[in-house]
DNA sequence: TCAAAAGTGTTGCAGCTACACCCATGC
DNA sequence: GCATGGGTGTAGCTGCAACACTTTTGA
């Protein structure tokens, strides 16, 4: 057995320490070019070097020496995606020895969810024409990607949708206030099924997660929607690191 | 903004990169000290060197550079306690840049379930009697802990006590085979309130995460309750990770 | 007046809780 | 027998799914 006082590190000894790096899953909702309905969407880069060169990646990069990891995390989606998101939490670390053909990395991965209206509206549109190298994917639909980016996918978007069941964080892929029909059909692009709107009311409604602004949605060629806001006083994490 | 590329890490750049260290949140149950009753307890080491000496902290240390992330929380786990988890499983990456008084470190925690009866009758005894520096402590009743430990653990408290609700995991504390009884005794002790006996064992059988063994649990002083176990046919954890 | 979505009411099923009750063993 | 936990039965409550129905707007 080696080493066994906690927090000691020897940078210099028996082999390199492994590097440790931040990357994001990123979604967004978008229109999909195939069925023209809403569905997930993730920005991916290409990599333009060794290892996994011609590849697309998620987005990511070294933890700064000064750096908090979810701010590594917000740094790296806003040179991606010239994005802020609206919600991040840590996904997982990923340090199977075997998981980079080259040099050993530890990846400390987060999800994050941008809003629809700031992804297409936002200078995001411009990211997209511009750069070849940076491109929103289907989330259901994505090419081979380097490293084991294809499982880390898998299991945000499985996080993503185990946790939109008990969570209210389809908030943060829409604007301020909404309807519940708006809400409805991000809950069904997430979740890919479509969901009963008397029920989904109900459901939304009796959770208190949500608050009628008294302003109606006008505009549409039916009755006019109730337009609502989450309600701020319930925070939307249950888990304590969330208050710590 | 800085470096952008994916995986490029700048070892001698700006300042020295954050080390990486791998600690862990053991569990097990034995009879508490004070109430004699059954509780949650961890084992904590001293530290004994600065920053925090003379704190007790979490065990763990430096990643070995040939090492899987789960390995180091093993190698740590059977340096500390010398036992062998039932159930291990990542709790969170922690690496705030003020959570170290000294240098920067970013921890991988692992949180782990070793069985009763290892921890009672295995070497791990020895262990207690032998240094002083080691230590079992009632979850719930810790001394002051080093760096963020005390967070960490309170976050691991809360994980494992929500996961027992929906998974499998309470067979991790006993042996392969037990009655109902015991069962549900590991229940009441990790969530801290009694269970109706009738409703557990209804609960526990509709879910088919349990078998009868054919036997029956012999010398108590009433009726001899059947043994059970676990139905290795259902996997213990929904988590895609799990299966990759 | 009609189409379309907003919003309400109602019924039935499934799962859980509480608690009454019988069963099998040691003493 | 009696005490003790093992094990079963059952009534009531709650929450959810399904779906019928009414309301309010634009065209």
């Amino acid at each position: 057995m080696t080493e066994q006082h906690p927090m000691a590190v020897s940078p210099g000894g028996v082999g390199v320490p492994p590097a440790l790096a931040v990357s994001t899953v990123i979604f967004s909702l978008m229109a999909s070019d195939s069925t023209g309905r809403m569905a997930l969407h993730i920005p991916l880069v290409r990599r333009i070097r060794e290892p996994y060169r011609g590849l697309w990646a998620l987005p990511g990069g070294p933890l700064g020496a000064d750096e908090d990891l979810s701010e590594a995390a917000r740094r790296h989606l806003l040179d991606t995606t010239a994005l802020s998101p609206t919600y991040l939490e840590q996904l997982y670390a990923f340090g199977a020895r075997g998981r980079s053909l080259a040099e050993r990395v530890v990846s400390i991965v987060y999800w994050a969810l941008v809003s629809r209206s700031n992804a297409v509206e936002g200078p995001a549109n411009a990211l997209v024409q511009g750069d070849p190298n940076v491109c929103w994917f289907d989330a259901d639909d994505l090419p081979p990607l380097a490293f084991d980016h294809g499982t880390i996918v898998d299991y945000a978007l499985w996080r993503l949708r185990t946790k939109m069941e008990y969570s209210r964080i389809a908030g943060a892929f829409i604007g301020s206030t909404f309807t519940l029909s708006q809400l409805r059909e991000v809950h069904e692009a997430v979740l890919g099924r479509e969901l009963d709107p008397a029920n989904f009311r109900r459901m939304v409604e009796s959770s208190d997660a949500v608050v009628p602004t008294g302003e109606y949605l006008t505009g549409t060629k039916h009755r006019p929607p109730r337009l609502y806001r989450y309600n701020s006083a319930i925070d939307p994490d249950p888990s304590p690191l969330a208050r710590a």
